[in-house]
DNA sequence: TTAGGGTTAG
């Protein structure tokens, strides 16, 4: 057999080496052919940096070499290097093929670099000589990856040619994009076009959640033959887990013979998005433990944003010393998210700190930061940090401006979150989003500049939706503007009838303006509508193990002690100036009911649990679901006097640092 | 030429 021939079929790389040896023993390894052959085989074992070191050797390269090596980057998810070379490639002017186009649309598509391939389609529109379904599936799929549906679909229409690939690229584009009527659609389509799918198809049709596919999918699969596939198993479980069916997930995750990290950080997820952060810490540690799975950065990125949402700072930093241990520190999403994890964990000091460590630092991370701030109520560091950014070279997002208002908004910054606004729309030409309004909106109305707020929701290019009316309604809460607050609610009603805060909240302003009628009758339709109120949990790390806490659970295990010791803690801030602020229990009952109720709040059992265990003058964390109520933010205040502790809440919104009878946010939320 | 898990803002 040739050598050429024998290269085509190693796929190991003992063989593959023998063989190398060979071509350079016979004195071979300048010819063209045979080196491109070596490093398609080197780049199939997954030795790139070998392929690249032939490629780098070879004296006169043809364009097959260019495209072999493209190809071998690609298969090894090295996109941005694709990218490089490609570049490389047209400063010298080298002409690519359908072949090498074919090969690099996929990479241009994972990295998002819009410009560069569109630029690659239009030069291969203009030297086109007829269709390539190969050429016009890798568009179908890029254009999917930016989002760009309507491209891709004119691509797609245009195709004169079309196999199982090409559908499952524009179904899967549809589907990813949040279009699922138009992915079924097009299944539809296919199938009256003589193709019945495979499996990418079946998984772009689990991941639509649209359960009433159920059995149309589950035959594809059994026809197909992929029932027991661990790819249909683990898309399955992501399914379910969306849905919120934490448990079917479980058993799907039971039943898989090989689990492989994918599974076990899809079970991670389940968990802590399903609110149960102790059965994710023990499925962590069976992770870690019995079955030995190494991490990624995906897992890692995984569970530190778990002990982000449950405010978990010890179990945070045990997160932080795996990253440096499994060598992620460098990792610019792994970054943000150990960033995120302090921040949420109201460690500005940390957040900081590793933020400063880090060689390289993107948008991202910078957001992450500058959001950080203006959670805790560090307005003028939040602006500073942008500042900082800009001067970096680093160019702000959308995002970015979302943090900065939200930090002004928080810090009662309204000026100068005005005039940010005003810069990055005029000077940066940034095009406002609703977020931004809705953040501008939050910004004037929590200042009470309500009518400058509505009046800006009148002026603006959107039509304003939720975000923005929440932000109107919340504003008119605060400062009992009842009646605008009246017809806002009204809109959002309409907007969504099936969101039960809007109810709760429209119930809660009629309450403030004891129109006791009137908030019975939202709280009726409420109840009518068959929607339920999410209930207030506030819960604490104590030694690496979560407390959970719900407003007057007579259940909980600790409920005894925390009663008991409650009532000296009562009688304590009483002593020392506190009043029961009964108007914040929106309910028509009598005083002494309600101050029972708003005794019972789910914050004041956490503190006052974590005022018995933990050490005198230890800093006590709490998170909390919702909003803090008005009567547990004035206890609060008095606790941290009396029992000389610093109290840190977060609620839904952001935190508040209670210090000697100081609150962060200086009542201002 | 298509594939399952991931970071910021509300």
């Amino acid at each position: 057999m040739s050598h050429a021939s024998i290269l085509q079929k190693i796929r190991d790389i003992r063989p593959l080496h023998q063989a190398h040896a060979r071509v350079i023993v016979s004195n071979l390894s300048e010819n063209v052919f045979l080196c491109n052959r070596l490093m398609n085989a080197y780049a199939s074992c997954g030795l790139v940096s070998k392929s690249q070191i032939i490629f780098s050797q070879i004296p006169s390269k043809n364009l097959v070499s260019w495209t072999i090596f493209l190809s071998g980057l690609k298969k090894n998810d090295r996109f941005f290097e694709v990218a490089e070379v490609f570049n490389e490639m047209m400063v010298l002017k080298i002409r690519p093929n359908d072949i090498t186009i074919a090969t690099v649309l996929p990479a241009f598509g994972k990295l998002g670099r819009v410009l560069l391939g569109k630029s690659v389609h239009c030069y291969w529109i203009k030297r086109n000589f007829g269709g390539n379904v190969f050429v016009e599936t890798g568009l179908v799929d890029m254009y999917s990856k930016f989002g760009c549906m309507r491209i891709a679909r004119n691509v797609f229409d245009n195709m004169t040619v079309r196999n199982v690939v090409s559908w499952n690229a524009i179904i899967s584009g549809y589907s990813n994009n949040g279009y699922g009527g138009e992915a079924l659609q097009m299944f539809r389509w296919m199938k009256r076009n003589g193709l019945s799918g495979d499996i990418f198809t079946a998984m772009s049709l689990i991941s639509l959640e649209d359960f009433r596919l159920g059995i149309e999918i589950h035959s594809l699969v059994v026809r197909s033959g992929y029932e027991n596939d661990p790819l249909i198993r683990t898309a399955l479980m992501g399914s379910y887990i969306n849905g919120n069916f934490v448990d079917d997930a479980y058993r799907i995750f039971k039943g898989i013979t090989k689990k492989d990290l994918v599974a076990w950080t899809l079970m991670l997820k389940g968990f802590s998005k399903s609110g149960n952060w102790r059965r994710t810490l023990e499925h962590f540690k069976k992770m870690m433990g019995e079955d030995k799975i190494a991490l990624d950065y995906v897992s890692l990125i995984t569970m530190l944003s778990g002990c982000s949402c449950f405010g978990a700072l010890e179990q945070g930093r045990g997160m932080h010393g795996l990253v440096l241990k499994t060598g992620f520190q460098d990792d610019l999403f792994v970054g943000s998210a150990v960033i995120d994890m302090y921040a949420n964990c109201a460690s500005m000091i940390d957040a900081k700190k590793y933020f400063g460590g880090m060689v390289e630092k993107d948008v991202v991370c910078w957001n992450t930061l500058i959001s950080g701030y203006g959670m805790i109520g560090r307005g003028n560091e939040a602006i500073d940090t942008f500042l900082k950014m800009k001067s970096s070279g680093v160019s702000p997002d959308e995002s970015t401006l979302v943090s900065v208002l939200c930090a002004c908004s928080h810090a009662g910054l309204v000026e100068q979150g005005l005039r940010i606004f005003d810069q990055m729309t005029k000077v940066w030409h940034l095009i406002p989003s609703l977020k931004h309004y809705a953040c501008v909106v939050d910004l004037l109305g929590r200042s009470g500049r309500i009518n400058d707020a509505y009046s800006l929701t009148k002026r603006m290019h959107l039509q304003p939706g939720l975000e923005i009316y929440s932000s109107l309604l919340t504003a008119c809460k605060i400062h009992r503007n009842f009646e605008l607050g009246d017809e806002i609610s009204q809109k959002l009603v309409e907007l969504n009838p099936n969101d039960a805060g809007h109810y709760i909240l429209l119930s809660n302003m009629y309450a403030l303006a004891g129109n006791w009628d009137c908030a019975r009758m939202s709280r009726v339709s409420l109840k009518s509508n068959n929607l339920k109120k999410n209930p207030g949990l506030s819960s604490m790390e104590i030694n690496g193990e979560m407390f959970t806490f719900m407003a007057s659970q007579i259940d909980h295990p600790h409920y005894l002690e925390i009663r008991d010791f409650l009532q000296g803690l009562i009688l304590k801030i009483k002593a020392a100036g506190y009043e029961p602020d009964t108007n914040s229990v929106l309910l028509d009952v009598s005083d002494d009911v309600k101050r029972d109720i708003l005794f019972h709040h789910s914050e004041k059992l956490a503190i006052a649990f974590g005022l018995m265990k933990t050490k005198p003058g230890s800093v006590v964390r709490i998170t909390k679901n919702l909003r803090i109520c008005d009567d547990c933010h004035i206890a609060s205040k008095f606790v941290s006097k009396v029992y000389a502790r610093v109290l840190i809440i977060k609620d839904a919104n952001r935190f508040h640092v209670f210090r000697d009878g100081i609150c962060s946010c200086r009542d201002w939320w």
